[in-house]
DNA sequence: ACCATTGATGAAGAAATGATGAACTAGCCA
DNA sequence: TGGCTAGTTCATCATTTCTTCATCAATGGT
């Protein structure tokens, strides 16, 4: 689940992105409204987390101009108490939940997390990476539009690295995920590198830069497209 | 879908008719019960949104004029906080669903979604895919207008595949829900293989294009005419 | 530049999975 | 009882998938 908050306290956004993470999404920042508008119109985000009090563009501009895109990501907006003639102009916008500052963090992950049901009921749950997208619900993968075929652990593997997507993750946590209960950690052999090369192979991922290699560590999925 | 929103307050009718029509729904609104009960006699809604509070006739005089006349359309009724007993007086008059005011966009959003979702499912109890036709009351399926004959087993296996057409099923949760009460995981043998093996004989699904194999989950029921 | 370590790769044997035909059981009705 | 139907189990086969291994290539440190 790939989150993006766009606050301009570089302290609020911390603590935000840092309970978030501790419950397993993955979370992006932006300080201003050109920053987020780029991160948005270049990848794709399950949540938005959106001040309205921002520098330069509000939230209500980056809102407007989203959905007059086309965007219909799901946006929390965060108000300050007692802005309610915005909690008007919000809902106009399109705007799918408020939080008045402050708010706690068990409150904040309850929202998120309804939103994220709610959006997700009718959306069916993929992730995407480059020109590869993954539902996790067919259990198809598409190439640029055409279909892959993958086995069960090449599947499981590569969710895997999506769901973690720009994150270095270990040999070990992959064979813990992927192979879960019955993995002997000694007798693996480099069971994971072939599946690995076999991954890459189907991806037509020729020079790695989907499927990073992180030396010492295990392997990446990186949508850097460097 | 059709909606007719009926509340005497002009700002709050036309942020919700705003919003829902960035949901792709057709939205008409009414300012008192008067105006309301032409419309909804002289054309069919899918959904009425009803605010209790209304000058003249309350939502409650609406709501019993509406079921007197036989007219079963949905009702999301709007309640102002702390109307426990006016709750208690709506649903023996037969309103669907409730929400408190002030609500969120997203809250009305989502119980507009399950009402529209249930009131449909009732409405229209056949499922098809792609020459397949399968009535859920009668318990017939046809494919191409042919009769097919289901042994009851059979017929819940598809129908549970069919419900939840394009996701892949897990022979556990096939067993779950078709066998119910007494299934012993250990004790199945490859029965649902067997089942579907059969179903797909019958269904003359050859190349296993409708019911698709799953390898490592099960199988899953699929509309992609490939 | 050299060595040591780490990762990549192709191939082959082992294991798992699913399809299928057939046998077997249980319930039902004449 | 005997003949049906539905449901289940079983053995077998063809594949697919997983794992292992030997070897080769790349990388990083000194």
């Amino acid at each position: 689940m790939r989150i993006l908050i766009i606050d301009d306290e570089p302290e609020l956004r911390r603590q935000i992105a840092s309970s978030l993470r501790q419950e397993r999404y993955t979370v992006e920042t932006a300080g201003d409204g050109d920053e987020a508008l780029e991160r948005i119109f270049s990848e794709p985000y399950d949540l938005l987390i959106l001040d309205i009090m921002l520098p330069v563009r509000d939230g209500f501009a980056i809102l407007g101009q989203l959905r007059d895109e086309g965007i219909a990501t799901p946006v929390l907006m965060l108000t300050a108490r007692g802005e309610v003639e915005n909690r008007v102009k919000g809902l106009d916008l399109g705007a799918d939940d408020y939080l008045h500052k402050p708010f706690s963090m068990a409150e904040l992950l309850a929202r998120i997390r309804a939103l994220l049901r709610r959006s997700h009921e009718q959306a069916n749950p993929s992730l995407t990476i480059g020109a590869i997208c993954l539902n996790t619900s067919t259990r198809q993968v598409t190439l640029g539009g055409e279909s892959v075929s993958l086995t069960p652990k090449e599947f499981s593997l590569l969710e895997f690295l999506l769901y973690n997507r720009n994150r270095a993750i270990s040999r070990f946590n992959m064979a813990e995920h992927v192979w879960g209960d019955a993995f002997d950690p000694f007798t693996m052999s480099n069971n994971i590198d072939v599946h690995i090369k076999n991954l890459r192979k189907k991806l037509d991922d020729q020079a790695g830069r989907i499927i990073v290699t992180v030396r010492g560590i295990g392997y990446m999925a990186s949508d850097d497209q460097a």
